[in-house]
Parts: structure tokens; sequence; C-alpha cells
DNA sequence: TTATATTTTTAGACAAACCTAAAAATATAA
DNA sequence: TTATATTTTTAGGTTTGTCTAAAAATATAA
């Protein structure tokens, strides 16, 4: 059994090989785990001990696939909490992460599958993240940045690559919640700023940042 | 802020005050969080300094007003996740208690009113037990132990005092659950065992443990 | 009331998880 | 290639919460 720092570093290093394909640094895994990288070096020390890493020093890591394994299991409990606390307690998108983050780390026989059965067996969580199923299977996600699209494109908004809070709410305001459907109208050359028909035919303009960090299926 | 460990000894503190009218004592907190009686004592400094819980070097301890508002809501965010394991999720009432041990740790804001509403404000757990309200105030029980009946009484389960697997399984197997009704046809003075009508019209012998470990309203 | 038993506290240690500051290794630039 | 900058590790220390063994205080019994 893991502890909770053992397992939130085990999610940090599976985001960060995510994104980029090569071993995570150490200083990459203390930014994102908000600490230090001689406690980041304790802890390395501590998961290639228990084989849940391959750790060679100052060459980085890579999850063993017995860590891969418990860090998807993570993500999967994080992302079922957090649709429970959508779907069920009434909680907005943007409230939920913080709450996930201690409820990933609740251990118990049957909980993960009985959360799931409750759900509905859900494939994407409320941000539009995938949720893996049992046996660590991702559900492939046909979307795109907003900005990638091309002027005439019509899309359906399935997910962000942002999660703050200021980036949610912003949506919220803007009507775009995850299954709103849009048009991109206009892109202006001087900022690649976007000019944005939504579902109700409202018009809106979006700025580069915000089509940068919107995810679209193109429909 | 509170740690787990000192939000479980305030829990195990307020627990021995309700059984015992008098200050609670080193080695019955000790027995409660099966730890030593020196980890306690350093506990105990703890709670002390942050104005938890009274204590006087021998004299034993009793939770402060504050100390007092945190154990009773921490049970009830152990009961009500109590009843959202058992009633949403499907769990049966003798799973549930490890899993609430964890998940009342969670913090969060309006975390506790949102489970509270969604249940439907729910005034007992799965065994019966009171839940108190946001403001802390106790749901008062008319019920007695069933030992405590005289024949030709009739009553309702309501809950137990013995919250262990085994005699929950016990009482699933008797048929037995919350709510079941029964009658007291007779008591066998040889070693006051009891024989009892239950819903089904059945008629069971339960021994005398069994009749001081549940409890019934007299109806 | 004195002796014995029990309870409680102190002393000293340990592991987990963190920190800062300094040293060592690696990467980059002149 | 040598010097400089950056990254990573080590060294040493802190806090929380635990433990065992010994000492001190309190309770019980002769
Ligand atoms: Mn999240
Ligand atoms: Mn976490
Ligand atoms: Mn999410
Ligand atoms: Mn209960």
């Amino acid at each position: 059994m893991l502890s909770q720092a053992e397992e939130n570093y085990l999610k940090a290093i599976f985001k960060i090989s995510e994104k980029e394909a090569k071993a995570a640094t150490t200083n990459a895994i203390a930014a994102e785990m908000q600490t230090t990288a001689a406690s980041v070096t304790d802890m390395l020390k501590r998961l290639s001990e228990k084989s849940l890493i391959d750790y060679e020093k100052y060459r980085g890591v890579q999850l063993t696939p017995e860590g891969n394994k418990l860090a998807t299991a993570l993500i999967r409990k994080h992302r079922l909490w957090e649709v429970l606390l959508v779907e069920k307690l009434g909680f907005a998108w943007d409230e939920v992460h913080e709450l996930a983050e201690q409820l990933e780390h609740v251990q118990g026989n049957g909980l993960v599958d009985r959360l799931d059965e409750f759900l509905g067996h859900p494939k994407f969580d409320p941000h539009g993240d995938p949720i893996p199923d049992a046996e660590g299977r991702w559900a492939f996600r046909q979307q795109v940045l907003l900005s990638t699209l091309k002027v005439g494109d019509k899309g359906v908004v399935t997910g962000v690559d942002d999660h703050s809070t200021a980036f949610l709410q912003y949506l919220d305001q803007m009507n775009l919640a995850l299954g709103a459907q849009l048009e991109l109208l206009e892109r202006f050359p001087y900022d690649q700023s976007l000019r944005v028909r939504t579902e109700n035919g409202q018009e809106i303009i979006l700025s580069e940042k915000v089509g940068q960090n919107l995810y679209v299926k193109i429909s």
C-alpha cells in the first residue's frame, strides 16, 4: 500500500510523461508537485526502491508497468469522483478538483467499481478528460484545439486544456459548457482572436489564448 | 486545520465521554485508538495546546466546546458518507465503516451540506446511529436494548451497539435489518436467551449477547 | 499506613515527508 | 576546450506521529 504522497508523485510523473515522451526530470516533477528538487530526489529513491519507477541519477525517471498501472487507477478514481461531485452532488466543474484530489486516495475493496456502476460507467469527467476503464484502457478522443479550426468549421466543445477556475468560470459566462455547439466565423489576423457563433445564435469574440485551451470535435 | 490523526483522537475522546460521563483516561483513549499510552500523552499535549481539550496531567481529558464541535462535525460527515455508500453505492451495512473512516477526513467547502441534501437530510446512518444536523444537534432516540423487553412486548429494530462485521452479518442471516418488526415470546431463565417472532412469522432463538447489542423501539 | 500494583508521563528513537544550503554532475556558451 | 550556467544530488535539519523502556504519580490492598 502506498502513501498519499507516493501516489501523488506517481500521478505527477504520469502527467509529465504524457506530454513529453521522454523521461520526467526532477525539476519538472518538483514544479508539478509544487515542492523542491531535493524533496523529489528523496521520493524518487523511495519509488525506485518499490520498483514503481526506473530511476538513474541525473537521468530522470519513467514509470514501470506497475507504476503506470497504479497511476492510471488513481486517475480513474479521481475522475470518477469528479463525476459524482458534479452529476450527483451538484458542484460546478470548477469546484471539484481539490476535493477529488483527496477522494482519489480513499482505499477500499470495490469502491471504484461501485462508483463507476452508480455513475453509469462514464467515459469522460466533467472537464472532458477521459476516464480509463477498470483494465486501464483509455477512450480515444477525436478532438482538436479550437485555435486549429478553419473559418467555417463547426464543432462541439469536448474539453479544456487549462483546468483553472478562472478559465472554467469564463467559459460558463460565455455559455461554453461541454457539448455546446459552435461555428468559427472569422479569425482576425491582428491578434489571432476568433469570432464564434454559439449555440443560441449569439456571436462572441474569443482570444487566441482561449482558442488554445478549448478542445472541440469538428462536426 | 487539523490533521487526520488529531481528528481521530477528538472522535475517540468524544466516544469515550459519551459512554462514561467522566473525563476520558489516557488508557481508554489508547485502547480506542489502538495505540500506546505514550503516543496518547503526546497527542493530548498537542490537542490541549490547540484548546480542543482540557487536559491536566494524570487527570484525564474532556473536550472543550470547540473540540466538541469539531468531533460532532466529524461524526456527522462519517455517518453521511455511510448513508451514501449504502443507499447510493449499494454497499452492505457491514462494509462501510472503514471507508467512512477515510472519507470523514475529506475537507471542502459545502461538501457536507451537499451530501446531506443529496441524501435527503437523513437522521440516522445505516446502523441506526443518529446523524447530528448542521448545527450539531442530535435526534433523540427512543430505543432500548432488546434484552430489556418484557415477554409479550413488540418492537422494531432501530440500531446496534456492536458494529462488528460478525454481528451485522449474523443479523442479516436472521432477517433482522433496521426497521424489522419483532415480538418477544419467551425468555429462558437458564441462559437468558430469547425466543422471538420475526416479521415473516418465523420464530428464532437469540442469545443474551444478541439481546444486549440490539436496540429496538417498543411499539 | 505502608507496600504493591496500575496508570501515566518522560526520555530517547525512528520513519515519512518535507525544507535550506552546499556540493557535484551535466549542459551550454565562449 | 575551457568557463559558466543549470540541474540534480547530498548533507543536515524539522515536524508529525509513532514506538519501547524507564521513571514518576496515583490507586489499591495488606
Ligand atoms: Mn481534477
Ligand atoms: Mn492527490
Ligand atoms: Mn477533471
Ligand atoms: Mn455507522
